[in-house]
DNA sequence: TCATTATTGATAGCATTACTATTATCTTTG
DNA sequence: CAAAGATAATAGTAATGCTATCAATAATGA
């Protein structure tokens, strides 16, 4: 059932790659180790050449995959927002109180993340480092509405549009329902960067946790009346 | 008076360029066109031999300026939270209440910007273009540690604290203050990219703004008991 | 005003990046 | 075992991200 599952749950825009990945061992090795590498090095410093030393194969052969690296990184992204898709709708199915269903979506989205034991061959736990780290890089480009045209960020959408429609079912008359969910998650990443990097500038840290904070301030926002 | 303000308001970080850029004629249209030129092709696309070819100059003179391109956008990311602490500061003066401090400070960075005519080599609203666009990339480097260190991002921070502060006066019982500002001030940058790009997951439009969003949210959040 | 110094421009050069192309080798699978 | 497909090895090219050198101006101060 592993397998059945592993394979359902991710399906990715067949415009992101030139090869699916997932359909051989260079594929799949591709994707493993560029995680560990963007990890180690960092996007920027993240070329094709240093990937293909690390995985004992040829700069061309990765290419034959992705055209670039900028695809590569959209690739993971989405995966990831896959993933998180999948564990959403898991997480909430079977759950009738919409408050309880919102509860649950925030947390999902927020909460620190493990590795999902079931995928093989990626490491969500250092997948999430990389979005926390690199994942606005995906949206800021000047080709983001082409590449948003061709679907390149659907998955991120509809993570989004699923959490907004449980935010409609709590307080139907909230004006702001999408512009609060956006910048719940895109905020969750950016208060885990700071809790690493900028602590002065957040409340976030071994104690208090982002999903603690964006609760609070999701259901302060929403049961005002 | 005006130079006099435009003088002392913007006092950036040596460390951040070579040379002071706002000491020499080539500095000023350095400033000047490298923010046009980002605007135009984006940073990931600007290159100082572009730069040098737009204002009739030569590539390694902009060097005896910037070390690289990044410390030119970590540069104009502090002028520009510069002259945000600035409107900041002086739209605050005197203003007795605290709540309707709050609210001016978060209508002040949340606002869209307009054109400053004191300041004639930078265009304002061009710049906060690029903050929107590019700001996040100052941050999501492998050297953010060490550049913390050095107080590149202290300007921003501090722009941060000053709402923080006010945030304790309004309500000294909310325990996510800092958390709850740095998410309004990065956010609030998001919800205007995806005004322009993604839409359908935002509530922000020409009728509704992100102040307008973000002033409902911080008052809902706080005035909760 | 002439000499010194600082600033800028022009040119060259080098290592790395971001690819593309070609050809050889190695696996599958029919 | 032959053909097709996938991968590896090598080479090459244009652009990027610099550094270094030297010449030409401009500013300054003795």
């Amino acid at each position: 059932m592993n397998t059945v599952l592993s394979n359902l749950k991710i399906q990715i825009n067949e415009k992101i790659y030139v090869k699916n990945p997932e359909t051989s061992d260079l594929g799949k090795k591709i994707l493993e180790q560029s995680i560990v590498l963007i990890d180690e090095i960092g996007f920027d410093n993240f070329t094709f050449k240093k990937l293909g030393e690390k995985i004992g194969s040829n700069e061309s052969s990765i290419y034959r995959y992705f055209e670039n690296k900028h695809k590569l990184l959209v690739y993971l992204s989405s995966w990831y927002w896959s993933w998180m898709e999948y564990k959403l709708v898991f997480a909430t199915a079977n759950i009738l109180d919409s408050k309880e269903k919102l509860k649950i979506a925030i947390t999902i989205v927020t909460e620190k993340v493990t590795d999902d034991e079931y995928t093989t061959h990626i490491n969500e736990s250092v997948l999430n480092k990389i979005i926390i780290a690199e994942f606005t890089k995906t949206l800021h480009t000047k080709e983001v509405d082409q590449e948003n045209k061709e679907g390149f960020f659907l998955i991120y959408k509809r993570v989004i549009a699923r959490i907004v429609t449980i935010v409609n079912e709590v307080n139907p008359n909230y004006p702001y329902s999408k512009s609060l969910i956006s910048s719940v998650v895109e905020g969750s990443l950016h208060q885990y960067f700071l809790k690493e990097h900028l602590k002065t500038i957040t409340d976030c840290n071994e104690i208090v946790s982002p999903t603690e904070f964006y609760l609070n301030l999701v259901e302060n926002t929403l049961n005002k009346k």
